[in-house]
RNA sequence: GGGUUCAUAGUCCAGUUGGUUAUGACGUCGCCCUUACACGGCGAAGAUCCAGGGUUCAAAUCCCUGUGGACCCA
């Protein structure tokens, strides 16, 4: 018979054609009916090219997910989004056009920003597209779409008439380049080089000098207390007395606080409003009175007095001179400080009191780690990371921006009373140019309205996801059926932003978990280990490798290089290697297409080992399967196949197969086997590799796709494998055998087989050529 | 300072509840076209399992201490 398959290698442009072929007969169509699977897939963020080769192997594993609900004969959702909020766009657009956001008309603005946006989203639909995501593109979604952000802002308006939002006055974290308040979670800490000033204090009615060591000498002006550890025997006779600020000339007490490091500088520390989140915490617990001493344009304010206006910096600079002209520096230390920098423009940034909005959560902990504590973590060590994270927050969570890009804040002020008041729920309202949706203030019956600026952190939008993509709001019915989603599939680093709040909006929201399962990434990094980023030079662009090793090989790349959990590298290198096991596979369906498919046949004893071994590794890939760890199915088929199945038994069988001094029973037993085999790695490399398997399945054993099909069950058979060492051992020592007589593979050869593997023997004759 | 986590051949990685000679891949080096595959086959070299201590008849595996790295928090 000749082999249906020609080629001898598997050739990637094919995929193309089983792209279409899937897309014809909508062969992942989602029925809201049946046990449902719902994946709250994470929109990518389109900052900028080339994508992250790792955000695209992120996406592959997400298919495989999708793709092992399916074989297991769930019906499943696989939401596509695009995520298109947010700061980067802005600063993308700004550079781009060389222009300031705030010195732009904001329509205009806003214009260019979705054209850039529109831009670099082509360029990633295609790519998950080319990877064969099974997702539902047809209606994929963004998340500065009406829709969306009319969600985000009835969640907004549902919250706020439940009580949970608020205006404060608060110490924020400010990044005075981007102009806007941000959280917490946006803030990162660099070792930036500056000086440590020992500035001379005197003491009030005393010819005493008290040293203090600062980062921040022009901060001075705000200083309103000094502190020293009240274990510090050096300073206790200054404890209660009034020390004078230099330059600033004005007086301030010394006081006892534990916090005070007796290591650290002199051991007495200046509190100004403020330096850091530890100022913050002691004007709040000392009841101090805060002086403002740094504008939101980064300036000095007029407290400053003849610092007035100059930038941070600069006053910095400024006034260490002054200090050293009136001889008031002890002496300068260089040092490396560990400072808070914004994570976006990376600039340092201040705390200064502003108002803004502020989300309740706080209150919500503990029954977030009650929700948490049910949600399954794959792998269930990054639930350490919630857990320490809710452990931490301290204040609530303010969500209002000074931004344009973003989801809009619905609130309209009364002119005359400035009373805020929200829409209704369920249009997208743009306060900043919309004509007020309210008639008449509710507290002084003014008529007339000023819009919010603002928009929403855009955490505010990522955190309803899985509400927009059940439908929340929109059809009860499918959200019913598709609430709480089933999975999260996200990377680690945003497990403290993305998956917290998350939980947090729909637990205030809904009452109830987003999602049963999580499962977490870890972050693609380069060949030796390193981040990948611009500024380095090692970004790997996944399009053109995708393009040229195919979708499979890199997908099996993915599966077989991240064990869960933990960074993995990207190389071409080992991406191009994977594609050798597509070859085998390939090549052993070639083998196999010139043999008739057979049903069923009474089994020798080769062939029950090798489908013994065959349903131990059905069991392994199982385990894998289950817990979303594509590692392991795409190692221990890779080994089974290529190691035991290629290497010995389709050797063992060959003769059998060609039929040369076998009865017809023995050789359909082989053929038999070969195929059951085959078709058993076919369904289960199904969710890694869907297009060969397809192509193969197809070829080789059914009119239908191959992704309509279950998985494969293990069917506890006789465990043959306890002969499996002793098979590759004898086969092994015939070929040095061989080698040492220089003789060639076809060439007889006279060896006894040992005793325990007589029952293989004729096997064994047929495939070594053994005369003995 | 606290937390999470990692440490196994030149490189990457496996090693389930402790049990003979530590898994596989890449790379390197030999030999070989053998009727599926040279994108292949066979073979070889290459590891003080980070260090020290403990538990045990037995430790890569469990416990303690330390060192080094990554990430998070303060």
């Amino acid at each position: 018979m000749e082999p249906k398959i020609k080629e001898t290698a598997w050739n990637p442009e094919i995929e193309k054609q089983i792209l279409k072929q899937w897309e014809d007969s909508h062969t992942y169509e989602f029925k809201p009916q049946g046990e449902v699977f719902v994946i709250d897939t994470p929109p990518p963020y389109p900052s900028g090219r080339p994508w992250h080769i790792g955000a695209a192997a992120h996406y592959a594993q997400i298919d495989m997910i999708a793709r092992t609900a399916r074989m297991t004969g769930k019906n499943v959702l696989f939401p596509i989004g695009i995520d298109r909020n947010g700061l980067p766009v802005e600063m993308y657009t700004e550079k781009k056009h060389g222009i300031r956001m705030h010195e732009t008309d904001r329509a205009e603005f806003l214009k260019l920003c979705a054209t850039a946006l529109d831009d670099l989203e082509a360029e990633m639909i295609q790519i998950m597209k080319n990877l064969g995501l099974s997702g539902n593109f047809s209606e994929y979604y963004r998340t500065d779409s009406e829709q969306y952000r009319s969600l985000t802002q009835a969640t907004f308006i549902e919250l706020w008439k439940k009580g949970l939002v608020y205006i404060a006055n608060r110490p924020n974290n400010y990044d005075w380049i981007t102009g806007t308040t941000i959280a917490d979670a946006e803030i990162i800490y660099e070792e930036i080089p500056t000086k440590l000033v020992y500035m001379k204090f005197k003491i009030k009615d005393s010819d005493k000098n008290l040293t203090i060591a600062s980062t921040r000498p022009e901060l001075l002006c705000a200083c309103q207390a000094i502190i020293v550890n009240p274990e510090d025997e050096r300073h206790s006779d200054v404890i209660g007395k009034n020390a004078i600020i230099p330059v600033i000339n004005r007086e301030v007490q010394v006081r006892t606080h534990p916090s005070a490091e007796k290591e650290f500088g002199s051991g007495a520390v200046m509190v100004c409003s403020y330096g850091d989140q530890n100022d913050v915490a002691l004007f709040r617990e000392l009841k101090l009175q805060e002086i403002v001493a740094i504008g939101k344009n980064g300036r000095m304010t007029e407290v400053a007095g003849p610092y007035a206006g100059l930038k941070v910096k600069q006053a910095r600079e400024k006034i260490i001179e002054d200090l050293q002209n009136q001889n008031l520096v002890e002496k300068i230390e260089n040092i490396n400080h560990r400072t808070p920098i914004s994570e976006r423009s990376k600039a340092p940034i201040e705390i200064i009191p502003m108002e803004e909005y502020y989300l309740k959560q706080k209150e919500s902990v503990e029954k977030i780690k009650e929700l948490g504590s049910k949600i399954v973590f794959h792998p269930a060590m990054h639930k350490q990371i919630l857990m320490n994270w809710l452990e931490s927050i301290t204040i609530d969570w303010p969500i209002s921006r000074r931004r344009f890009y973003g989801t809009e804040i619905p609130i309209w002020y009364c002119k005359k009373c400035s009373e805020p008041h929200v829409p209704e729920p369920g249009k997208y309202y743009k306060p900043w140019t919309d004509p007020s949706p309210i008639s008449k203030c509710t507290k002084c019956g003014a008529t007339e309205f000023v819009g919010e600026e603002r928009t929403f952190d855009t955490w505010m939008d990522s955190s309803v996801s899985p509400l927009y993509v059940s439908k929340y709001s929109r059809d009860d019915e499918f959200f019913k059926k598709t609430y709480p989603t089933t999975i999260r599939p996200q990377s680690k680093d945003i497990v403290r932003t993305w998956l917290y709040y998350t939980i947090l909006r729909c637990e205030q929201l809904t009452g109830l978990t987003p999602w049963n399962e999580a499962w977490i990434m870890g972050y693609g990094v380069d060949e030796h280990g390193t981040k990948m980023s611009k500024s380095k030079g090692n970004v790997i662009d996944p399009l053109p490798v995708i393009q040229k090793f195919g979708a499979d090989t890199f997908r099996f790349w993915s599966a077989s290089e991240i064990n869960l959990g933990y960074d993995f590298r990207c190389s071409e290198q080992k991406i191009e290697t994977t594609k050798k096991f597509l070859s085998k596979l390939w090549n052993i369906s070639r083998f196999l297409s010139g043999f008739p498919v057979i049903k069923s046949a009474k089994t020798t004893p080769t062939d029950n080992w090798i489908l013994s071994e065959l349903d131990k590794m059905v069991a392994e890939c199982k385990k894998g399967f289950d817990d979303y760890n594509f590692f392991v199915p795409s190692t221990s088929i890779r080994e089974f196949t290529w190691n035991l199945f290629a290497a010995h038994y389709i050797e063992m069988v060959k003769g059998r197969a060609y039929s040369s001094s076998f009865s017809e029973e023995e050789r359909d037993a082989a053929i038999f086997t070969l195929h059951k085999v085959l078709s058993t790695l076919l369904l289960l490399l199904a969710p890694i590799t869907p297009f060969i398997t397809d192509y193969l399945w197809q070829t080789l054993y059914s009119d239908k796709t191959v992704h309509k099909e279950k998985f494969p069950q293990s069917e506890n058979r006789e465990d043959w494998t306890r002969f499996t060492k002793t098979i590759t051992e004898f086969n092994s020592n015939v070929w040095n055998k061989k080698k040492e007589l220089n003789l060639s593979l076809k060439d007889s050869i006279e060896m006894n087989i040992p005793g325990e593997l007589q029952q293989f023997a004729k096997d064994l004759q047929a495939m070594h050529n053994l005369t003995s």
